[in-house]
DNA sequence: AGGTACCGTGGGAGCGCTCCCATAGGTGAT
DNA sequence: ATCACCTATGGGAGCGCTCCCACGGTACCT
């Protein structure tokens, strides 16, 4: 408590130089030390770490960055609004995965907003000035111009879901289309056969895929494609309840509801609620994510896992490798990587 | 959106040095314009300028940080689980305030959870390296090593509560004194006499505020102090539960509660419907907070309102002024400035 | 013995800025 | 006209690191 060491003894903090004059070793030896490499000697290599830990020696990261030209940060962009990050699951999720991994490693993550204009500007300018290695994008929807600027700049990207079947950018998803199709299955095993659905946001692709998954499922089963158990939602529970108000009045007798979201099943609810259907005796409702929202509903909502804690370690994982694999000059775009997650379904009471 | 300008005529990024050729200028004089110093004439600054704009010139961060020394960035660090984070709408509120502050300036803002050990030793690791010009530090117990760590780094840093009545370190804080008052004051004008306290955390120094607040508050009403009356709670729903079972069994007789946090309340308000009071006809209640809980409990819950977001600008604020004030050579210690900012009391159904 | 190969190492040359000193010119007072 | 003084400007000297080339030494080959 009382000493800080050796720090301090010329005013600022310990450089590079000063370790190697400690350790009777010259500038690059010390760097080599530092940053891991093989080619040093043991006897050198404990030299320079008893150095080290004798000055209480860290690296000063902006000469690094200069120098090496790296940050060794990177950047989880959310183009949303704050308050959807701190309201839906999803969002902590991702970062809780992507957190752990970076765990292991000595990168910063940097969260950033770009919810409005304004923001979105600042990234922009933020980018330019090349400030991170890479970036996580989450939630992306058809049009962002997120991605082209960030490939025009060329800096490392991942995107948590494809933006369409041509995504070039690497991306990690869960299995959209796997994930409807097992809504729709599990409805059918448990007898229903009348079984509507309401969608996300038509420009997240995913939302697309659950539809497709869900379409598929039924065909598949020998059921014709009825487009009026079809209604488009917005992923908020104001969008499911209106949706589903118009499902009842167009199709009084469906007996099963396949949301693409729980919090679109949260609104769902409470229309077949106001209709004076019981869940599930009436009609049996699934969610998507199983979030928090899935196990406190009454009755508790079957819904399709998504796992997005390993989303986000996949997503920093492919992040890292991008980052890494920029050194081979030119090899831009052969073969990105998509990865997909599974899904699964959790069977509760509201089926 | 087919062309990229002049940018990346060279292969890089255009250097302070291009702009300064382009503008027919010496590197000195582009430095001036760019950090907006005075000394330099209108006709060379449009010059500049427009040299700046053609060239898409943006400052290398890192260079700049290792000339001058700063980093233009600053940490919101979290010494708590990021499920706490995500959970309590506090740290969102602050977070929005400090943002929205900061969308005047420069400055990046990185949020830093210190929850585990390990992320504590990275965190330690990161402030010696001397990553960021300040720290905004929010919930901060008694006896977190953090603060001090931070005077030793002789890193500016502001925290969210003073850790004591003699807290050296610039604070803001809201009127935990005044806020406890004013719910006894609140119940005590709804004709209530007997009214307990769930306290929160005993080491947080705002906790204990509020529980003086509370006694001043009866003992000037004439009501002596009745220690039966207080009980520990630790900002948790279940030790609300807890908290209120304790009192009832000691008090049967109490008439109103004043719980140190909403969540607390929530807890609170469970024990007392299965021990059959009724709210607020038995048992008025009060929460602190004016959290989302409190607008949505059953009764709609009064509560102690504390303007988070107008804390967290006003912690910026003060950052911003400590590092602008580094300055001038050893002044530390001198004036530290803290900032108590006023609550209201909200009332609603349940008082 | 001479040659070739590699290994561990030292240190120069920057990376792109900011800081600051020096300089040139302009202004007003003497 | 002279001097003192101020203003706008140019550019050298670093900031602390990484990169890379060059060097001496050792080991193994022919």
């Amino acid at each position: 408590m009382a000493s800080h060491g050796a720090r301090g003894r010329s005013g600022g903090r310990p450089t590079l130089e000063e370790v190697a004059a400690r350790a009777g070793v010259g500038r690059g030896t010390v760097s080599r030390v530092i940053n891991g490499s093989p080619r040093v000697s043991d006897a050198t290599r404990a030299a320079v770490e008893a150095a080290v830990a004798e000055l209480g020696y860290v690296p000063n990261t902006a000469a690094r960055a200069l120098a090496a030209n790296r940050t060794d940060a990177i950047a989880l962009v959310v183009p949303e609004p704050e308050t959807r990050f701190f309201t839906e699951p999803y969002f902590s999720d991702i970062l809780r995965g992507v957190g752990a991994e970076l765990a292991d490693t000595e990168m910063q993550l940097l969260l950033i907003f770009a919810g409005s204009d304004r923001e979105r500007q600042r990234l922009a300018q933020y980018l330019a000035a090349h400030r991170v290695d890479g970036v996580l994008l989450v939630s992306v929807h058809a049009d962002d111009p997120l991605p082209d600027l960030l490939s025009q700049l060329e800096i490392p990207a991942v995107i948590s879901g494809p933006r369409s079947a041509a995504e070039t950018l690497p991306s990690v998803d869960s299995d959209n289309y796997g994930g409807g199709r097992s809504a729709v299955e599990h409805l059918l095993a448990r007898g229903r056969t009348r079984i509507a659905h309401i969608t996300g946001r038509l420009d997240v692709y995913g939302a697309q895929r659950r539809v497709d998954g869900y379409r598929d499922a039924l065909r598949d089963a020998g059921y014709e494609a009825d487009e009026g158990l079809v209604e488009p939602g917005d992923f908020t529970e104001e969008g499911g309840h209106r949706a589903m108000v118009a499902l009842l009045s167009r199709d009084p007798s469906l007996d099963a509801v396949f949301a693409g979201s729980d919090v679109m099943a949260a609104g769902a609810r409470q229309a077949l609620r106001e209709a004076g259907r019981r869940i599930p005796e009436d009609v049996a409702l699934v969610g998507y994510d199983d979030s928090a929202i899935a196990r406190h509903m009454d009755p508790p909502l079957s819904s399709v896992r998504q796992p997005i804690e390993e989303m986000g370690r996949r997503m920093l994982d492919l992040l890292l490798t991008e980052i890494a694999d920029r050194r081979p000059a030119a090899s831009r775009g052969l073969e990105p990587r998509q990865v997909v997650l599974a899904t699964d379904l959790v069977g509760r009471a509201s089926s």
